[in-house]
DNA sequence: GGGCGACTTTGCTCTAAAACAAACTTGGAC
DNA sequence: GTCCAAGTTTGTTTTAGAGCAAAGTCGCCC
């Protein structure tokens, strides 16, 4: 295999803080894999053997019921870790990783995970930051689900997704990766016909611009608005 | 102020590797406090100034909503660290932490913290899989609260709180701290009556025991079985 | 460039649980 | 012992949104 180039990493957070030859033996560690779209990179419950660095793409953390409802956990963008059950002392993964897009991943085995946080500067803080980061819009999310109807999370996921995964474009921001109705429900705790008809009320007021598995925000201060109705 | 005694640290999972003169030294940094019943610690969005540790008595973490809603967000039990943002670079609280009984606490500033969690061995590990623990739990909440029905979820809270603050009784096993039906609502994002008419017919079943801020559950099996309900 | 499967829209029905209303209990304060 | 507020129960009404059904429509595969 050949040697993977540095400024694959040097700017981002976890490892910008290291010089050129911890950098050099991070990445000599590292094992680089393209995926297809729509594919498992490692599946809930499984033994967290290994930790990844998306560096192009999206990744979607999915976790499904016993009764074979999915519930989409969280987004990860490319130049973030995922699979970082080892920073919590977990020895299984909490959700499922599928690839959204075309990917692009870096992964090192658990085991050298204790050797980063302890020797690199920087390392360990930016992470357990990402998990403060994670918990919190997660908590965010049950308050979300217990206070606000339909309607208000459903326009507070998009503008969550908007701001985490936007794209800027002609006629207003975009949610850069292909998404369903479907998947939003997944999101909201609702089904895809609300979903739907939400869109498209939206469109009609000219709130949002959406075609098959695309989404434009065209008005997204007026989305503030609606988000944060009065019950 | 006379010195703290040792052996309050000396048995807590993030203390319990440190030798005798670290504990001393801990101790020493340390301040003690009394709250009555019912009293903020802190309040969410304070600067973390602090973290503390609960030495006697439960505290409910607690957020609310521009709209007025309380959502709990979890329960700690005596022996656990709470308040503890610095571990995730925080720089606020980012919920309410309120007494629910007469509770005794340890606090510390958040200065010390990286010291402790360079220095003391154990005490970081321990601290991320709490932080672990706690993002798998509300990651289990959004999913209940996505997929399940009322009752399901309320069955399941009741079982998650018998799990980490039960106390066998002679008819089976209580949540040793008083919880009124409105607090159920707002662990579970619904309403008091459905709460109490959800009780009201598990008591008729002999499921439940509960009284005014007390419940028992007198057959945990079945209640399983109940929180398990395919739809 | 045609066909098919994956996505989306729309409308109608029905139900779980919220909202509303009001009476009742209990345990602690005095 | 009495009073009172906080907590609880019960019933009735209302509605958001799920469930169900069916007909589009888009874009990719061959």
């Amino acid at each position: 295999m050949k040697n993977l180039d540095e400024s694959l990493l040097t700017n981002l957070p976890p490892f910008h803080k290291l010089a050129s030859a911890q950098i050099r033996e991070a990445l000599d560690l590292a094992t680089p894999k393209r995926f297809d779209p729509g594919l498992p990179i490692f599946i809930e419950g499984d033994p967290a053997g290994r930790f990844y660095l998306l560096l192009d793409g999206h990744i979607r953390a999915v976790r499904t019921t016993p009764g074979g409802d999915q519930i989409i956990v969280l987004h990860i963008a490319a130049g973030q870790l995922f699979g970082i059950a080892a920073a919590m002392s977990r020895d299984t993964y909490p959700a499922t990783a599928m690839t959204v897009d075309d990917c692009l991943t870096l992964s090192w085995p658990t085991s050298p995970w204790h050797k980063f946080a302890s020797e690199y500067d920087g390392f360990a803080t930016e992470n357990y930051k990402v998990l403060g980061e994670r918990l919190g819009e997660v908590n965010n999310r049950v308050v979300e689900m217990a206070t606000q109807h339909v309607e208000q999370r459903v326009a507070n996921t998009i503008l969550r997704l908007i701001n985490q995964h936007g794209k800027k474009v002609e006629n207003g921001i975009a949610i850069d990766f292909p998404i369903t109705r479907q998947n939003l429900s997944e999101m909201t705790g609702t089904t895809l016909h609300t979903v739907s008809q939400l869109l498209s009320a939206w469109q009609k007021d000219g709130l949002v611009a959406s075609t098959r598995k695309r989404i434009v925000v065209t008005a997204p201060h007026r989305l503030v608005v609606l988000s944060q109705a009065e019950i």
